[in-house]
DNA sequence: GATCCGAATGTAAAGGATTACATCGGATAT
DNA sequence: ATATCCGATGTAATCCTTTACATTCGGATC
């Protein structure tokens, strides 16, 4: 029992053979006779050695290491993306680094910088900004930088992204509530610069629009977090909207919570669909209508698309559209029957 | 603009220089004389240069990086423990890498082998178990072995700690209900194997003895998520308990939940306090009462421990206790009067 | 004026793995 | 029997940085 990783050389030393045959035996078996192959493997095994990775990645100059940055590691949403990304990326013989990035452009840099620097082989932003320390590497003519997008599709960054319809989502949100028979509809949305929130919005305009109820619909901008959602919602409220759609089910968490303050009921009084459908959506009081997006999915496809891109192929599919679905529960409802009586803004 | 990073040879050759100052010149700049000094970081800029992380890594076995492995990243608390040990980390020069490890011992060994195979240069973990690939490291005799644990204390692991009292934190949630005049009170704990369960039952226990109510104290036994402390709450209730006490945030989530689906309301029917404090507390129906960690710091901490041990300082405070405090909220009340009449199990 | 010192800089040896190229035997072809 | 080829293995260069040690040189000391 050695106290410390023995090095390649001791290896071969222990196996009678030479470093090129224990690096062979560790990275293209098939290439060496099963006799070597195994007694390597014996004394590997023994030793317990395995490839110090400073070293190989110096020598390959590849980190084997992706790394993906999240504006906010506290949203329960990120978390599945993550995971899902773990998982694609293990099996690519990829780890991943995780960097929260808490929406501050410097801590983007920063983490941005490990790209450069090559200290990780690729980079998966789940926010909607691409640091500008980017730009040369994306600009450089050739092969497709190795840089994915998850969840937000934004054609002018030229970046390949993976994501939902987020428009046709929203539309079919607002259907729901307008197939109740809601007429007078709240919308708490996310920051104006974030694509995925433009794209919502102007989905849920067009369903409106489409019923004929463009001018009922109550908009006010959130920030996908529950605080400000708490005081966007009495704000719809005294509008008297009998249904609320939020960007987010944090926000409709928010929803939830600024509803009972009034002193109202969901959803008796006021339905309330969310978005993204969180592992504790369904155990909100009372259980959140939202539109579920593929969280794990999301995560294992910017893997795969990313690797790709490190393996030199450029795969046709620059942007992977998956799929959505509405998952009703218990906060939507019919409007009261008060509620049918139209109020003017 | 060169498309790719620069080595330090070349950055050495356009200053005029051997590649020994420029390396001076980036780690010990107080040896260079100002004049080569400014010459060498003007180049420096220009060329954008940074030192290869594997081959500064391969020299110096360092790697500046720092393991986090979680068991469950989704979890609101874990985050925010991230997030306080990543900036210590970055205070300190290091980088996190974020391991989640899904309560699986398999990837929990697979991490642990990053440390084994010095990809980084420490390890802390926040749950209850070492990897067991870990014993020999853990076992050299001589300086204190890079590995340290956030939230659970249990010093015969050997491994210094950063924790709350969880006992302590425990009985004042206890205490609260008792005060309140609750004398039938439900409990639903975490697994059996954690410590950090344990303790906050002992201390529970502790608390409802010294009133004399160890007899009215019910236990049901959940694993921190929703999903299971939604089956003990109905259980709890079936027991007419007036309060419950859920060791998570997450399991008080799913007791409101099974509350309302039982036609009861909190806390005019049944008071319920968690554990955490997690962000989304406040916002939960009814705002929650509960125990509030001080979660930012506890990571910020785990990290100066464990920086502690790799620069050679044997900090004499291996086991370092932070403070709790209990957040009263609107989940907890008075039991209604016809609480009063004892029950019997 | 010779000697010594110290600050500034250079030289070159690690550090551990990968891999192009060289080598060696033995089997196959002629 | 000789030439050819191929599979298995070894040799050694390379990846880039850090740093112990060597060198140089101006100035202080005696």
């Amino acid at each position: 029992m050695t106290t410390l990783m023995p090095t390649i050389i001791e290896v071969a030393a222990l196996a009678g053979v030479s470093t090129a045959t224990v690096s062979r035996v560790l990275s293209r078996p098939e290439q060496v006779s099963e006799d070597t192959r195994l007694r390597v493997l014996a004394v590997v095994r023994e030793t317990g050695y395995a490839p110090n990775v400073a070293a190989r990645s110096l020598r390959t100059l590849r980190a084997a290491k992706i790394l993906l940055t999240v504006p906010d590691i506290s949203n329960a949403f990120f978390a599945s993306v993550i995971r899902g990304a773990e998982e694609a990326a293990r099996d690519a013989g990829y780890s991943v680094v995780v960097g929260d990035t808490r929406h501050d452009p410097d801590v983007e840099d920063q983490y941005a910088d490990m790209l450069s620097r090559r200290e990780v082989d690729g980079l998966i932003f789940l926010g909607h900004r691409l640091p500008a320390s980017l730009g040369p590497l994306l600009a450089r003519k050739g092969s497709a930088a190795p840089i994915v997008n998850g969840c937000e599709y934004s054609p002018d960054l030229g970046v390949p992204s993976v994501h939902i319809d987020n428009a046709a989502a929203s539309a079919d949100a607002i259907d729901h509530l307008i197939g109740l028979g809601h007429r007078t509809i709240g919308v708490v949305t996310g920051p104006e610069i974030s694509p995925i929130s433009r794209d919502r919005l102007a989905g849920a305009i067009d369903a409106a629009t489409r019923a004929g109820l463009r001018d009922s619909l109550h908009i006010r901008i959130g920030d996908y977090s529950a605080g400000p959602a708490v005081d966007q919602t009495r704000d719809l409220l005294a509008k008297n909207v009998t249904a609320i759609f939020c960007f987010s089910d944090e926000m409709a968490m928010g929803a939830l919570s600024a509803i009972g303050d009034a002193g109202l009921s969901c959803p008796k009084d006021v339905s309330v669909i969310g978005f993204d459908d969180l592992p504790l959506a369904r155990y909100f009081q009372p259980p959140l209508t939202t539109i579920a997006q593929p969280k794990g999915m999301i995560g294992r496809r910017t893997v795969e698309l990313l690797v790709d891109i490190l393996r030199g192929i450029d795969s046709p599919s620059q942007h992977v559209t998956l799929h959505h679905e509405l998952i009703v529960r218990n906060s939507t409802a019919r409007p009261a029957t008060r509620g049918k009586h139209k109020k003017s803004a």
